[in-house]
DNA sequence: TATCTGGATTTTGTATCCAATTTAGGATAG
DNA sequence: CTATCCTAAATTGGATACAAAATCCAGATA
């Protein structure tokens, strides 16, 4: 049905639609219909409903009565809502998962760090960019030992996902982030906890200006392709 | 089947198993049986499948494959990573509800201030103080015009809400967290939004400190009594 | 021609039923 | 008497079936 060799048909079709969502395939606002999905997953409708509850929980998708589920689209004022929370939360893993880390940690960011400057300089496709950037923000803060905190920033991350690709075309964005991401690297070795924190902090709010106004600019063209 | 009327079932099976888990009802630990809720609430297992999931993402609940929901329990590092959070996030909310508020919004938490003074000297039931505290910081922070900010500190107030159970005996608690209510509707009003921002800090960092101290000195000692 | 209305169709929400897995208890052997 | 294995009950996860609500479209009417 999936590749979901022995995992249940509900994180199936959760991973599913969260990866759909998060890479933008599927647009902000577009209907999400469940007979449609479960043919195309080939299961029933029951997993898809609860994966879309789940969904609605984590904010990426919201539940219209008796009208459905439809994928979640935010205004400019949510979306500098959620990015000061990030650079609060972020901060605050940043500080900790300085003070906790051992060498291991630091050679685990440097490896992540080399592999997104790799990416930046061969250029290649933005998924493999936005994919080993979440993995480089999640191993710098995996030392801090918050599960909560680590969960929340997770789930934040995810809500404004979809948008980040609107940063995608800007070449000099992606340089501007990998330079932040070297210099976090380099004081997170050198136990800087409060630069860590502070670079953190700008580094969110770096991006959402640039995504805000880049937004204002252009208006709403993120009209990703539909469905399929 | 339950006071249900013209709401899903899913709804109602979710604000009942919300409220049995955050008023301690429901213990920590707890297993809960998705063939008995639905005979207890008349409806059949799948509202309740729905609702536990949601619950689950909200950190209510935990998930453990084929094995069934259990309700959540946290251990002491778990309380205080979740407690840091919402003083953090609280101090920013209440920053910006002051920056925002008008008359009428510093009127209003007047009155929530005045019913929480009566509760507190009229000493009655824990239940009815809860719930008038959480409208009191609902209120207050109301006109930051934040709905993921606000969204997201109700959700870890929730997570931790079982807990706040064990202070209720200590009558000093409750007399300095009013002090504390008083103080910071005062600042509020005079528009002194750093000073509420510092305020809410502080009265999520003592609630946090008073409970970690007894449950310290306490040990495991908050078995509610079981579902029913 | 525009608008309102009424039924047909789609889609959600729920109930019942079935399969697969886990857990518990008892019987048997060492 | 204890440990292990096997069977049976309980419980979860999923699929199909059905009712209620919402949407859509055609036709009638002003």
């Amino acid at each position: 049905m999936l590749g979901d060799h022995l995992v249940s048909a509900q994180q199936a079709a959760h991973k599913w639609l969260r990866e759909m969502i998060l890479s933008g395939e599927l647009p902000a606002g577009q209907a999400l219909r469940q007979e449609e999905m479960a043919r195309r997953l080939g299961i029933s409708r029951l997993p898809i409903r609860e994966a879309l509850n789940r969904l609605a929980t984590e904010g990426l998708v919201e539940l219209k009565p008796r009208r459905g589920f439809y994928v979640a689209s935010l205004n400019i004022d949510e979306i500098e809502d959620i990015f000061e929370m990030r650079a609060m939360l972020e901060a605050r893993a940043g500080h900790l998962a300085t003070e906790r880390m051992t060498a291991a940690d630091a050679d685990a960011v440097d490896r992540c760090v080399a592999e997104l400057d790799a990416v930046v300089a061969a250029s290649t496709n933005f998924d493999h960019y936005a994919q080993l950037n979440i993995r480089f923000h999640e191993r710098l803060f995996e030392s801090c030992a918050r599960k909560h905190l680590r969960r929340q920033i997770a789930m934040l991350r995810d809500a404004v996902s979809p948008l980040i690709r609107i940063l995608a075309s800007e070449k000099g964005e992606l340089q501007r982030a990998q330079r932040e991401h070297r210099l976090l690297a380099k004081h997170f070795r050198e136990g800087h906890s409060e630069r860590v924190a502070e670079l953190s902090r700008e580094h969110c709010a770096y991006t959402a200006r640039a995504l805000i106004q880049k937004l204002r600019r252009g208006g709403v063209e993120e009209k990703a392709a539909a469905a399929s």
